[in-house]
DNA sequence: GGGTCTATGACAGTTGTGTGACAAAACTGC
DNA sequence: GCAGTTTTGTCACACAACTGTCATAGACCC
Protein backbone atom coordinates (compact mmCIF):
# COMPACT_ATOMS: atom_id res chain seq x y z
CA UNK A 1 0.00 0.00 0.00
CA UNK A 2 0.86 3.21 -0.65
CA UNK A 3 2.38 5.04 2.57
CA UNK A 4 1.99 8.82 3.26
CA UNK A 5 4.00 10.42 6.42
CA UNK A 6 2.29 14.25 7.89
CA UNK A 7 4.65 16.25 9.49
CA UNK A 8 1.98 19.16 11.14
CA UNK A 9 2.04 20.35 14.15
CA UNK A 10 -1.60 21.07 15.05
CA UNK A 11 -3.03 17.81 16.12
CA UNK A 12 -6.43 18.67 14.78
CA UNK A 13 -5.32 18.92 10.73
CA UNK A 14 -3.00 16.61 11.34
CA UNK A 15 -6.12 13.52 12.11
CA UNK A 16 -8.16 15.49 9.67
CA UNK A 17 -5.55 14.66 6.88
CA UNK A 18 -4.71 11.24 7.84
CA UNK A 19 -8.36 9.87 8.33
CA UNK A 20 -9.00 11.62 4.87
CA UNK A 21 -6.05 9.61 3.46
CA UNK A 22 -6.72 6.63 4.97
CA UNK A 23 -10.53 7.33 3.35
CA UNK A 24 -8.66 7.42 0.11
CA UNK A 25 -6.65 3.86 0.64
CA UNK A 26 -3.40 5.47 1.59
CA UNK A 27 -1.16 4.35 5.29
CA UNK A 28 -1.17 7.29 6.46
CA UNK A 29 1.64 8.45 9.21
CA UNK A 30 1.55 11.21 11.28
CA UNK A 31 3.99 13.45 12.98
CA UNK A 32 4.01 16.81 14.89
CA UNK A 33 7.44 17.94 14.60
CA UNK A 34 10.12 18.15 12.26
CA UNK A 35 12.41 16.02 14.18
CA UNK A 36 10.07 12.79 14.64
CA UNK A 37 9.00 13.10 11.02
CA UNK A 38 12.60 13.14 10.10
CA UNK A 39 13.03 10.22 12.08
CA UNK A 40 9.97 8.53 11.20
CA UNK A 41 11.15 8.86 7.46
CA UNK A 42 14.72 7.11 7.55
CA UNK A 43 12.98 5.01 10.12
CA UNK A 44 10.04 3.62 8.05
CA UNK A 45 10.64 5.77 4.41
CA UNK A 46 6.79 6.84 3.14
CA UNK A 47 5.98 6.61 -0.43
CA UNK A 48 5.13 10.63 0.25
CA UNK A 49 5.44 13.27 2.83
CA UNK A 50 3.14 16.22 3.55
CA UNK A 51 4.60 18.92 6.01
CA UNK A 52 3.61 22.25 7.38
CA UNK A 53 5.98 25.05 6.95
CA UNK A 54 5.35 26.15 10.53
CA UNK A 55 6.89 23.91 13.07
CA UNK A 56 7.86 24.22 16.43
CA UNK A 57 11.71 24.03 16.87
CA UNK A 58 12.80 22.75 13.38
CA UNK A 59 11.11 24.68 10.74
CA UNK A 60 9.56 23.34 7.99
CA UNK A 61 11.93 24.79 5.18
CA UNK A 62 14.82 23.08 7.41
CA UNK A 63 12.40 19.60 7.27
CA UNK A 64 12.47 20.10 3.55
CA UNK A 65 16.20 20.38 3.23
CA UNK A 66 17.09 17.59 5.41
CA UNK A 67 14.57 15.10 4.33
CA UNK A 68 16.09 16.01 0.89
CA UNK A 69 19.74 15.53 1.60
CA UNK A 70 19.43 11.64 1.49
CA UNK A 71 15.42 10.46 0.03
CA UNK A 72 13.93 11.54 -3.14
CA UNK A 73 10.59 10.96 -1.89
CA UNK A 74 7.84 13.79 -3.72
CA UNK A 75 7.34 16.34 -0.85
CA UNK A 76 4.09 18.19 -0.75
CA UNK A 77 3.91 21.45 1.29
CA UNK A 78 1.00 22.17 2.71
CA UNK A 79 0.70 25.36 4.53
CA UNK A 80 -1.98 28.18 5.62
CA UNK A 81 0.53 30.96 4.13
CA UNK A 82 -0.30 31.98 0.67
CA UNK A 83 3.17 34.24 -0.03
CA UNK A 84 4.76 34.06 -2.76
CA UNK A 85 7.86 34.20 -0.48
CA UNK A 86 7.25 31.15 1.39
CA UNK A 87 6.19 29.37 -1.91
CA UNK A 88 9.79 30.03 -3.74
CA UNK A 89 11.57 29.25 -0.65
CA UNK A 90 10.03 25.78 0.01
CA UNK A 91 9.88 24.81 -3.63
CA UNK A 92 13.76 25.67 -4.11
CA UNK A 93 14.37 24.28 -0.37
CA UNK A 94 13.22 20.60 -2.18
CA UNK A 95 9.39 20.72 -2.29
CA UNK A 96 7.89 19.20 -5.24
CA UNK A 97 4.48 21.12 -4.69
CA UNK A 98 3.16 23.54 -1.99
CA UNK A 99 -1.01 23.67 -1.70
CA UNK A 100 -2.76 26.20 0.53
CA UNK A 101 -4.94 25.26 3.71
CA UNK A 102 -7.34 24.33 3.56
CA UNK A 103 -7.18 21.86 1.01
CA UNK A 104 -9.79 19.71 -1.12
CA UNK A 105 -8.16 16.13 -0.04
CA UNK A 106 -9.22 15.51 -3.78
CA UNK A 107 -6.94 17.86 -4.69
CA UNK A 108 -4.17 16.22 -2.43
CA UNK A 109 -4.65 12.92 -3.39
CA UNK A 110 -4.65 14.06 -7.15
CA UNK A 111 -1.27 16.40 -6.99
CA UNK A 112 0.06 13.15 -5.26
CA UNK A 113 -0.56 10.39 -7.83
CA UNK A 114 0.51 13.63 -10.57
CA UNK A 115 3.72 13.34 -8.51
CA UNK A 116 3.11 9.74 -8.54
CA UNK A 117 3.90 9.81 -12.26
CA UNK A 118 7.14 11.96 -12.17
CA UNK A 119 8.76 9.89 -9.02
CA UNK A 120 11.44 8.34 -9.90
CA UNK A 121 11.19 4.07 -10.26
CA UNK A 122 13.51 3.33 -6.94
CA UNK A 123 15.84 0.71 -9.16
CA UNK A 124 16.66 3.75 -11.30
CA UNK A 125 17.98 5.43 -8.34
CA UNK A 126 19.04 2.47 -6.19
CA UNK A 127 20.15 0.07 -8.42
CA UNK A 128 23.66 0.22 -9.10
CA UNK A 129 22.93 -1.46 -12.71
CA UNK A 130 19.60 0.75 -13.50
CA UNK A 131 17.08 -1.35 -14.97
CA UNK A 132 16.21 0.00 -18.21
CA UNK A 133 12.13 1.01 -17.63
CA UNK A 134 10.09 2.14 -19.47
CA UNK A 135 7.43 4.71 -18.86
CA UNK A 136 4.44 5.29 -21.27
CA UNK A 137 2.47 7.68 -18.56
CA UNK A 138 0.84 5.98 -15.86
CA UNK A 139 2.59 2.57 -17.70
CA UNK A 140 6.12 1.37 -16.44
CA UNK A 141 7.42 -1.68 -18.14
CA UNK A 142 10.80 -3.20 -16.29
CA UNK A 143 11.85 -5.46 -19.46
CA UNK A 144 14.86 -6.61 -17.15
CA UNK A 145 12.48 -7.41 -13.98
CA UNK A 146 9.55 -8.41 -15.71
CA UNK A 147 6.80 -6.64 -14.32
CA UNK A 148 4.61 -4.07 -15.25
CA UNK A 149 3.19 -1.23 -13.19
CA UNK A 150 0.34 1.15 -13.79
CA UNK A 151 -0.32 4.35 -11.59
CA UNK A 152 2.44 3.13 -9.27
CA UNK A 153 0.30 -0.44 -8.85
CA UNK A 154 2.17 -3.62 -9.66
CA UNK A 155 0.35 -5.61 -12.11
CA UNK A 156 0.81 -9.28 -12.81
CA UNK A 157 0.88 -10.35 -16.02
CA UNK A 158 1.30 -13.72 -17.85
CA UNK A 159 4.75 -14.37 -20.24
CA UNK A 160 2.90 -14.12 -23.38
CA UNK A 161 1.05 -10.68 -22.25
CA UNK A 162 4.49 -9.18 -21.37
CA UNK A 163 5.98 -9.98 -24.50
CA UNK A 164 3.19 -8.68 -26.31
CA UNK A 165 3.03 -5.49 -24.81
CA UNK A 166 6.97 -5.49 -24.84
CA UNK A 167 6.68 -5.46 -28.69
CA UNK A 168 4.03 -3.23 -28.73
CA UNK A 169 6.28 -0.60 -26.21
CA UNK A 170 9.40 -1.25 -28.65
CA UNK A 171 7.32 0.49 -31.32
CA UNK A 172 5.13 2.53 -29.00
CA UNK A 173 3.11 5.18 -31.78
CA UNK A 174 3.59 2.54 -34.45
CA UNK A 175 0.69 0.82 -35.53
CA UNK A 176 1.50 -3.06 -35.45
CA UNK A 177 -0.34 -5.64 -37.88
CA UNK A 178 -2.11 -8.72 -36.09
CA UNK A 179 0.60 -10.63 -38.65
CA UNK A 180 3.50 -8.87 -37.50
CA UNK A 181 2.50 -9.13 -33.79
CA UNK A 182 2.08 -12.96 -34.53
CA UNK A 183 5.49 -13.30 -36.00
CA UNK A 184 7.26 -11.61 -33.36
CA UNK A 185 5.92 -12.66 -30.10
CA UNK A 186 4.91 -15.99 -31.09
CA UNK A 187 6.75 -16.59 -34.13
CA UNK A 188 4.01 -17.96 -36.34
CA UNK A 189 4.27 -17.31 -39.77
CA UNK A 190 0.84 -17.73 -40.40
CA UNK A 191 -2.14 -18.62 -37.78
CA UNK A 192 -5.14 -17.56 -36.71
CA UNK A 193 -5.29 -13.32 -36.25
CA UNK A 194 -7.98 -13.69 -33.31
CA UNK A 195 -5.08 -15.08 -31.20
CA UNK A 196 -4.22 -11.60 -31.00
CA UNK A 197 -6.90 -9.89 -30.35
CA UNK A 198 -8.12 -12.28 -27.32
CA UNK A 199 -4.28 -11.65 -25.48
CA UNK A 200 -5.04 -7.68 -26.16
CA UNK A 201 -8.25 -8.15 -24.59
CA UNK A 202 -6.73 -9.42 -21.91
CA UNK A 203 -3.72 -6.89 -21.36
CA UNK A 204 -6.46 -4.53 -21.60
CA UNK A 205 -8.50 -5.65 -18.69
CA UNK A 206 -4.82 -5.37 -16.74
CA UNK A 207 -3.49 -2.77 -17.99
CA UNK A 208 -6.59 -0.09 -18.73
CA UNK A 209 -8.23 2.21 -16.50
CA UNK A 210 -11.42 1.43 -18.06
CA UNK A 211 -10.39 -1.69 -20.50
CA UNK A 212 -14.13 -0.80 -22.55
CA UNK A 213 -12.33 1.96 -23.47
CA UNK A 214 -8.71 2.05 -24.10
CA UNK A 215 -6.54 4.77 -24.27
CA UNK A 216 -2.93 3.24 -24.48
CA UNK A 217 -3.48 -0.10 -25.89
CA UNK A 218 -5.70 1.32 -29.37
CA UNK A 219 -6.93 -0.45 -31.96
CA UNK A 220 -6.74 0.90 -35.42
CA UNK A 221 -9.20 -0.67 -37.22
CA UNK A 222 -8.18 -3.06 -40.31
CA UNK A 223 -4.91 -2.21 -39.23
CA UNK A 224 -3.83 -3.58 -36.17
CA UNK A 225 -2.99 -2.24 -32.46
CA UNK A 226 -0.49 0.42 -31.35
CA UNK A 227 0.58 1.47 -27.61
CA UNK A 228 0.07 5.57 -26.68
CA UNK A 229 0.70 7.44 -23.97
CA UNK B 1 18.11 27.60 -23.44
CA UNK B 2 15.25 26.13 -22.04
CA UNK B 3 12.08 26.94 -23.78
CA UNK B 4 8.29 26.95 -22.93
CA UNK B 5 5.31 27.12 -24.71
CA UNK B 6 2.11 29.22 -23.21
CA UNK B 7 -0.72 28.10 -24.90
CA UNK B 8 -3.48 31.12 -23.45
CA UNK B 9 -6.05 32.60 -25.78
CA UNK B 10 -6.38 36.43 -24.13
CA UNK B 11 -3.66 37.98 -25.32
CA UNK B 12 -3.16 40.16 -22.92
CA UNK B 13 -1.92 37.42 -20.29
CA UNK B 14 -0.47 35.48 -22.94
CA UNK B 15 1.67 38.56 -23.59
CA UNK B 16 2.62 39.58 -20.43
CA UNK B 17 3.86 35.58 -19.53
CA UNK B 18 6.11 35.40 -22.40
CA UNK B 19 7.53 38.72 -21.66
CA UNK B 20 8.06 37.74 -18.14
CA UNK B 21 9.23 34.20 -18.84
CA UNK B 22 11.77 36.00 -21.27
CA UNK B 23 13.16 38.25 -18.30
CA UNK B 24 14.32 35.03 -16.35
CA UNK B 25 15.68 33.65 -19.33
CA UNK B 26 13.32 31.41 -20.71
CA UNK B 27 12.80 30.75 -24.86
CA UNK B 28 9.25 31.96 -24.54
CA UNK B 29 6.66 30.60 -27.49
CA UNK B 30 3.06 31.45 -27.59
CA UNK B 31 -0.14 30.26 -28.68
CA UNK B 32 -3.44 31.49 -28.85
CA UNK B 33 -5.33 27.84 -29.21
CA UNK B 34 -5.13 24.10 -28.31
CA UNK B 35 -4.81 23.00 -32.19
CA UNK B 36 -2.27 25.78 -32.23
CA UNK B 37 -0.10 24.92 -29.47
CA UNK B 38 -0.53 21.37 -30.42
CA UNK B 39 0.91 21.56 -33.65
CA UNK B 40 4.10 24.18 -32.38
CA UNK B 41 4.38 21.35 -29.63
CA UNK B 42 4.65 18.86 -32.12
CA UNK B 43 7.02 20.50 -34.40
CA UNK B 44 9.25 22.44 -32.44
CA UNK B 45 9.40 20.53 -28.93
CA UNK B 46 9.34 22.84 -25.77
CA UNK B 47 10.73 21.89 -22.28
CA UNK B 48 7.73 22.72 -20.67
CA UNK B 49 3.70 23.73 -21.66
CA UNK B 50 1.92 26.09 -19.84
CA UNK B 51 -1.92 25.72 -20.67
CA UNK B 52 -5.01 27.94 -19.67
CA UNK B 53 -7.96 26.00 -19.45
CA UNK B 54 -11.20 27.41 -20.99
CA UNK B 55 -9.63 27.85 -24.89
CA UNK B 56 -12.06 28.34 -27.70
CA UNK B 57 -12.27 25.01 -29.66
CA UNK B 58 -10.63 22.61 -28.25
CA UNK B 59 -10.03 23.39 -24.56
CA UNK B 60 -7.59 22.56 -22.24
CA UNK B 61 -8.30 19.50 -21.10
CA UNK B 62 -8.51 17.81 -24.41
CA UNK B 63 -5.20 19.77 -25.38
CA UNK B 64 -3.65 17.97 -22.08
CA UNK B 65 -4.46 15.03 -23.40
CA UNK B 66 -3.52 14.99 -26.93
CA UNK B 67 -0.02 16.56 -25.61
CA UNK B 68 0.40 13.46 -23.31
CA UNK B 69 -0.26 10.94 -25.92
CA UNK B 70 3.15 11.25 -27.56
CA UNK B 71 4.90 13.62 -25.22
CA UNK B 72 6.09 13.63 -21.99
CA UNK B 73 6.70 17.09 -21.21
CA UNK B 74 6.08 18.81 -17.39
CA UNK B 75 2.56 20.59 -18.52
CA UNK B 76 1.58 23.49 -15.73
CA UNK B 77 -1.94 24.65 -16.12
CA UNK B 78 -2.56 28.22 -15.44
CA UNK B 79 -6.10 28.83 -14.75
CA UNK B 80 -8.59 31.66 -13.29
CA UNK B 81 -10.90 29.20 -12.40
CA UNK B 82 -10.32 27.86 -8.51
CA UNK B 83 -12.17 24.89 -8.29
CA UNK B 84 -11.04 21.45 -6.81
CA UNK B 85 -13.04 20.05 -10.07
CA UNK B 86 -11.06 21.55 -12.35
CA UNK B 87 -8.25 21.21 -10.81
CA UNK B 88 -8.51 17.02 -10.34
CA UNK B 89 -9.64 16.77 -13.81
CA UNK B 90 -6.61 18.76 -14.91
CA UNK B 91 -4.18 16.86 -13.33
CA UNK B 92 -5.67 13.30 -13.73
CA UNK B 93 -5.68 14.30 -17.90
CA UNK B 94 -2.09 14.31 -17.16
CA UNK B 95 -0.81 18.07 -16.12
CA UNK B 96 1.34 18.00 -13.69
CA UNK B 97 0.81 21.31 -11.99
CA UNK B 98 -1.92 23.92 -11.23
CA UNK B 99 -1.76 27.01 -10.49
CA UNK B 100 -4.46 29.98 -10.68
CA UNK B 101 -4.20 33.08 -11.99
CA UNK B 102 -2.97 35.88 -11.22
CA UNK B 103 0.65 34.32 -10.56
CA UNK B 104 3.77 35.34 -9.31
CA UNK B 105 6.06 34.85 -12.14
CA UNK B 106 8.85 33.78 -9.26
CA UNK B 107 6.29 31.37 -8.40
CA UNK B 108 6.04 30.31 -11.54
CA UNK B 109 9.28 29.26 -12.24
CA UNK B 110 10.12 28.05 -9.11
CA UNK B 111 7.60 25.47 -9.75
CA UNK B 112 9.17 24.95 -12.84
CA UNK B 113 12.42 24.46 -11.28
CA UNK B 114 10.67 22.08 -9.43
CA UNK B 115 9.10 19.74 -12.33
CA UNK B 116 12.39 19.87 -13.72
CA UNK B 117 14.27 18.33 -10.56
CA UNK B 118 11.55 15.69 -11.04
CA UNK B 119 11.41 15.59 -15.67
CA UNK B 120 11.98 12.24 -16.13
CA UNK B 121 16.19 11.13 -17.35
CA UNK B 122 14.11 8.31 -18.37
CA UNK B 123 12.60 10.43 -21.26
CA UNK B 124 15.09 9.56 -23.40
CA UNK B 125 14.82 6.02 -23.54
CA UNK B 126 11.03 5.83 -23.24
CA UNK B 127 10.06 8.58 -25.99
CA UNK B 128 9.65 6.81 -28.99
CA UNK B 129 11.25 7.60 -32.11
CA UNK B 130 9.36 10.58 -33.94
CA UNK B 131 6.78 8.48 -36.11
CA UNK B 132 7.39 10.27 -39.27
CA UNK B 133 4.22 12.01 -40.85
CA UNK B 134 4.13 14.04 -43.99
CA UNK B 135 2.80 17.56 -43.60
CA UNK B 136 0.59 19.19 -45.81
CA UNK B 137 -0.40 22.44 -44.49
CA UNK B 138 -2.51 22.03 -41.51
CA UNK B 139 -3.17 18.33 -42.52
CA UNK B 140 -0.19 15.28 -41.13
CA UNK B 141 -0.65 11.66 -42.53
CA UNK B 142 1.43 9.43 -40.83
CA UNK B 143 0.99 6.17 -42.13
CA UNK B 144 3.33 4.56 -39.32
CA UNK B 145 1.20 5.85 -36.73
CA UNK B 146 -1.64 5.31 -38.66
CA UNK B 147 -3.26 8.54 -38.13
CA UNK B 148 -4.06 11.59 -39.78
CA UNK B 149 -4.26 15.11 -37.65
CA UNK B 150 -5.29 18.61 -38.74
CA UNK B 151 -4.32 21.49 -36.90
CA UNK B 152 -2.51 19.04 -34.32
CA UNK B 153 -6.05 17.13 -33.81
CA UNK B 154 -5.60 14.05 -34.39
CA UNK B 155 -8.31 12.60 -36.95
CA UNK B 156 -9.58 9.09 -37.08
CA UNK B 157 -10.16 7.64 -40.97
CA UNK B 158 -11.25 4.46 -42.26
CA UNK B 159 -8.97 2.57 -44.10
CA UNK B 160 -10.40 3.52 -47.65
CA UNK B 161 -10.57 7.29 -46.76
CA UNK B 162 -6.85 7.08 -45.52
CA UNK B 163 -5.82 5.27 -49.12
CA UNK B 164 -7.68 7.99 -50.75
CA UNK B 165 -6.59 11.05 -48.81
CA UNK B 166 -2.51 9.21 -49.65
CA UNK B 167 -3.55 8.91 -53.16
CA UNK B 168 -4.84 12.53 -53.53
CA UNK B 169 -2.15 13.99 -51.25
CA UNK B 170 1.17 11.92 -53.76
CA UNK B 171 -0.50 13.90 -56.19
CA UNK B 172 -1.14 17.53 -54.02
CA UNK B 173 -2.26 20.13 -56.37
CA UNK B 174 -2.71 17.83 -59.49
CA UNK B 175 -6.53 16.72 -60.25
CA UNK B 176 -7.49 13.00 -60.39
CA UNK B 177 -10.09 11.67 -62.42
CA UNK B 178 -12.66 9.82 -60.63
CA UNK B 179 -11.72 7.01 -63.21
CA UNK B 180 -7.80 7.39 -61.57
CA UNK B 181 -9.02 7.06 -58.15
CA UNK B 182 -10.97 4.14 -58.90
CA UNK B 183 -8.08 2.64 -60.06
CA UNK B 184 -5.94 3.50 -57.49
CA UNK B 185 -7.60 3.47 -54.11
CA UNK B 186 -9.92 0.84 -55.17
CA UNK B 187 -8.00 -1.19 -57.86
CA UNK B 188 -11.67 -1.74 -60.17
CA UNK B 189 -10.81 -1.10 -63.92
CA UNK B 190 -14.34 0.33 -63.47
CA UNK B 191 -17.11 0.58 -61.62
CA UNK B 192 -19.77 3.64 -60.37
CA UNK B 193 -17.88 7.05 -60.00
CA UNK B 194 -20.25 7.68 -57.35
CA UNK B 195 -18.50 5.87 -54.87
CA UNK B 196 -15.83 7.95 -55.05
CA UNK B 197 -17.98 11.18 -54.29
CA UNK B 198 -19.30 9.69 -51.32
CA UNK B 199 -15.81 9.07 -50.06
CA UNK B 200 -14.70 12.23 -50.48
CA UNK B 201 -17.64 13.61 -48.83
CA UNK B 202 -16.94 11.74 -45.66
CA UNK B 203 -13.20 12.29 -45.62
CA UNK B 204 -14.49 15.97 -46.13
CA UNK B 205 -16.47 16.04 -42.98
CA UNK B 206 -13.14 14.82 -41.25
CA UNK B 207 -11.05 17.02 -42.60
CA UNK B 208 -12.42 20.34 -43.90
CA UNK B 209 -12.59 23.15 -41.35
CA UNK B 210 -15.93 23.66 -43.28
CA UNK B 211 -17.04 20.89 -44.94
CA UNK B 212 -19.84 22.32 -46.89
CA UNK B 213 -16.58 25.20 -48.91
CA UNK B 214 -14.05 22.65 -48.84
CA UNK B 215 -10.40 25.12 -49.17
CA UNK B 216 -8.02 21.63 -49.24
CA UNK B 217 -10.06 19.11 -50.84
CA UNK B 218 -11.95 20.52 -53.87
CA UNK B 219 -13.91 19.62 -56.55
CA UNK B 220 -13.00 20.33 -60.06
CA UNK B 221 -15.91 19.87 -62.12
CA UNK B 222 -15.95 17.45 -65.00
CA UNK B 223 -12.22 16.56 -63.98
CA UNK B 224 -12.15 15.01 -60.42
CA UNK B 225 -10.84 16.16 -57.37
CA UNK B 226 -7.42 17.89 -56.13
CA UNK B 227 -5.99 18.69 -52.61
CA UNK B 228 -4.53 21.73 -52.22
CA UNK B 229 -3.32 23.61 -49.32
C1' DG C 1 -34.62 26.54 -68.08
C1' DG C 2 -32.84 22.24 -69.19
C1' DG C 3 -29.26 19.16 -68.96
C1' DT C 4 -25.38 17.66 -66.51
C1' DC C 5 -22.66 17.09 -62.66
C1' DT C 6 -22.06 16.87 -57.61
C1' DA C 7 -23.28 16.49 -52.53
C1' DT C 8 -25.43 14.00 -49.10
C1' DG C 9 -28.61 11.23 -46.16
C1' DA C 10 -30.46 6.72 -45.63
C1' DC C 11 -29.94 1.92 -45.80
C1' DA C 12 -28.48 -2.82 -45.96
C1' DG C 13 -24.82 -6.01 -46.64
C1' DT C 14 -20.24 -6.92 -45.34
C1' DT C 15 -16.28 -6.97 -42.66
C1' DG C 16 -13.71 -6.39 -38.46
C1' DT C 17 -13.44 -6.56 -33.46
C1' DG C 18 -14.46 -7.77 -28.50
C1' DT C 19 -15.48 -11.22 -25.37
C1' DG C 20 -17.20 -15.23 -22.82
C1' DA C 21 -16.88 -20.15 -22.73
C1' DC C 22 -14.17 -24.04 -23.00
C1' DA C 23 -10.58 -27.47 -23.55
C1' DA C 24 -5.73 -28.39 -24.19
C1' DA C 25 -1.29 -27.48 -22.47
C1' DA C 26 1.99 -26.03 -19.15
C1' DC C 27 3.20 -25.45 -14.65
C1' DT C 28 3.22 -26.32 -9.44
C1' DG C 29 3.71 -28.60 -5.22
C1' DC C 30 3.51 -32.95 -3.30
C1' DG D 1 3.28 -39.50 -11.43
C1' DC D 2 -0.73 -36.98 -9.91
C1' DA D 3 -4.18 -33.54 -8.79
C1' DG D 4 -5.01 -28.80 -8.85
C1' DT D 5 -4.04 -24.34 -10.77
C1' DT D 6 -2.71 -21.15 -14.23
C1' DT D 7 -1.98 -20.01 -18.87
C1' DT D 8 -2.85 -20.51 -23.63
C1' DG D 9 -5.25 -21.10 -27.91
C1' DT D 10 -9.80 -21.99 -30.36
C1' DC D 11 -14.36 -21.11 -31.30
C1' DA D 12 -18.76 -18.87 -31.73
C1' DC D 13 -21.54 -15.16 -31.37
C1' DA D 14 -22.89 -10.34 -30.71
C1' DC D 15 -22.00 -6.02 -31.81
C1' DA D 16 -19.90 -2.05 -33.97
C1' DA D 17 -17.81 0.09 -37.88
C1' DC D 18 -17.26 0.41 -42.66
C1' DT D 19 -18.59 0.12 -47.47
C1' DG D 20 -21.13 0.59 -51.53
C1' DT D 21 -25.73 1.59 -53.60
C1' DC D 22 -29.43 4.36 -54.29
C1' DA D 23 -32.47 8.30 -54.37
C1' DT D 24 -33.01 12.95 -53.88
C1' DA D 25 -31.82 17.61 -53.79
C1' DG D 26 -28.92 21.07 -55.02
C1' DA D 27 -25.15 23.45 -57.79
C1' DC D 28 -23.30 24.67 -62.05
C1' DC D 29 -22.97 25.70 -67.01
C1' DC D 30 -24.60 26.98 -71.35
Amino acid sequence: MTAVLVIEDDDRIRLALLLALEDEGYDALGAATAEEGLRAQRHHPADYVLVDLMLPGLDGFECIRQLRRDDDVPIVVVSARDETDDIVAALEAGADDYVVKPVAIRELTARLRALRRRARPLAAVSTPDPVPAVAFGELEISPEAGEVRRAGQQVTVTRTEFRLLCELAEHAGRVLSRQQLLQRVWGYDSGDERLVDVHVGRLRQKIEPDPANPRHLVTLRGLGYKLQR
